[in-house]
DNA sequence: CGCCTACTATAAGTATTTCTTATATTATCG
DNA sequence: CGATAATATAAGAAATACTTATAGTAGGCG
């Protein structure tokens, strides 16, 4: 006769109930949002409690208090459930060739370019879509913790299994001046040029302010803090007024959609920096979704954002296209 | 009347016997293992495929074929089950105050220096000890897919939400060069020198080398392809043999642990490069464990491997300590 | 300090779920 | 086409989860 193989000591259904003791702090009131009897719980927590083997609640105060173990146990508990729920969706809209929703988040760089492209293509995949954007760091830690299905931005998770990722573009950075102010040739020149005009920057907390940031620090140079915005619009507006210059990329500059102004832009002397937006998924979950999708914003970026910018630009690298 | 709040369509039992036969394709043989009947497992699994509404299995073939959502659900419930399952076992240690099993990452370069102070603080707090040497960024994968608790290396995971970062030392990378060679105190001297002895590379895998081939391509420095090594014994060895220079660090040098041989050490011209060691956990799951860990290792280091290096190189910053 | 209120725990019984045995149905292979 | 090995279904048993009733306990207030 066999022996059965060790279950799990919990099962979802209970841990749903201990985390709803958790919020509420009282079996009793749990019990209301969880339309069951106070006694249902107490057995179902106190059984829970026998099997795994440690107290998770602190009986002996009023109101009930998490021990440690408790504690953490709530912690992945919650992950726990929240992952079964996403699964549930996720297998029930999936079988339909539709999802229910897909999250896509969308650097602050290009979102004025492909907001209404990514949307008009994922929502003839999904009932219901959001687009988020913002710092690609924050959507990166937003896909590994199942908050978002995807995301386009400058930082690719090269490091991190389990994701797929799509190259959209690569770019250099450019120099962005004030209106007929004199073009700098090489680092020297830019050294000069700061004395006079600032570095209007982009703020550390997004990937492209840290390239950035690192790039000048690898050349020894150290230009004086000033200003620092965390739009591709803020850095641009300064220069267009005449406050300073920046480094910043075609796209970012693009994206600023500065209204008649002509700022100045010219290659970045010294050693090349480029960045590479691209689109990261998780591998094998949203089929040939990532793959179309990426082909649709590369189309959609050439046509209305790359090909004025090599108009407006000539000396762009031959290899900047989508 | 309260309505019910929507229950989970499944639970993880039912999810233990969905892949069950996933594994074994047969409903008669995955009833084998689970210590269970054969209609147990069909009429489970046919209530699971109910209540989410979607086919999971397709019965028209033998063996039996998962379905594009089976497939989908079957790695989604796999990781649940597996997180499950170490939910059960991390509650049941973690109230005992110690661990049931602990697996911690080493970066290559601290192995010689840190495996033996690292197992035997480890040992005190869990049953079973794993010192998992290797790359930063397979440790950095490891930790996210929970098959590592902590992980000492190179990269510090700055942009990923949820951890803790224990910094343990930060160190300048140097030139290494073979015994009574001309050291070079300038960039320009740095390219004539490679004319005649080749650089000894760090592989790519690494973070350590990705890093130095990136500082060399910032000086527009593009020394030839030659030998590249995963370990800081195979660069270093090289060196000592006279075959050619290295960029490294004094605790990958020291790492190497040459018998007898006096290569010559000194600082790197030009900008400034440097790398910093970094504990980084999962926050709030091992209690103080990593913030005692780390005091624990920035001792056995300095007494192990900085000191005897500031003594060998002088010329070290004054910053240069755990 | 004692009493009252509001909470949890326990006992006993009921309802629901899960499992088994027996057997019908179906896929595959020789 | 028949035999074998698989899954599905029916009916009943066993186990689990829940309810009602009530005992026991923590804390706040007078």
């Amino acid at each position: 006769m066999t022996t059965r193989p060790a279950r799990l000591p919990f099962d979802l259904h209970v841990l749903e109930a201990f985390l709803g003791v958790c919020e509420a702090r009282s079996m009793a009131l749990a019990a209301k949002s969880l339309a069951m009897t106070q006694p249902a719980i107490s057995q179902a927590i106190a059984d829970l409690e026998q099997r795994i083997g440690v107290k998770l609640f602190d009986r002996s105060v009023r109101p009930l208090a998490l021990t440690p173990a408790g504690e953490l146990m709530r912690q992945r508990a919650s992950a726990l459930v929240s992952e079964a729920r996403q699964i549930a969706m996720a297998i029930r809209h999936t079988s339909r060739g539709r999802l229910a929703l897909i999250r896509a988040g969308l650097v602050d760089s290009l979102s004025r370019a492909l907001t209404g492209p990514l949307a008009s293509f994922l929502v003839t995949h999904a009932d219901h879509v959001s687009v988020q954007s913002g710092l690609t760091s924050a959507h990166a830690g937003a896909l590994l913790t199942r908050n978002l299905d995807l995301f386009i931005g400058v930082d690719d998770m090269s490091d991190v299994e389990g994701f797929d990722r799509h190259e959209i573009v690569t770019e250099p950075y450019i120099l962005v001046l004030p209106p007929r102010h004199k073009i700098p040739r090489s680092v020297a020149d830019l050294e000069a040029c700061a004395e006079k005009l600032p570095l209007i920057r982009y703020s550390a907390r997004s990937k492209t302010g840290i390239d950035i940031e690192r790039h000048l620090r690898r050349l020894n140079i150290d230009f004086p803090q000033g200003l620092e915005f965390d739009t591709p619009f803020g850095v641009s507006d300064m220069v267009a007024r005449g406050k300073g210059f920046a480094i910043t990329t075609p796209i970012c500059l693009a994206e600023a959609a500065l209204d008649g102004s002509d700022v100045r832009t010219a290659p970045l002397p010294g050693p090349k920096l480029k960045r590479t937006l691209t689109l990261v998924s998780r591998r094998q979950e949203l089929g040939t979704l990532p793959r179309d999708l990426t082909k649709a914003c590369k189309s959609s970026l050439e046509a209305s954002t790359l090909a004025p910018l090599r108009s407006a630009m000539p000396w762009l690298d031959e290899d900047f296209r989508a």
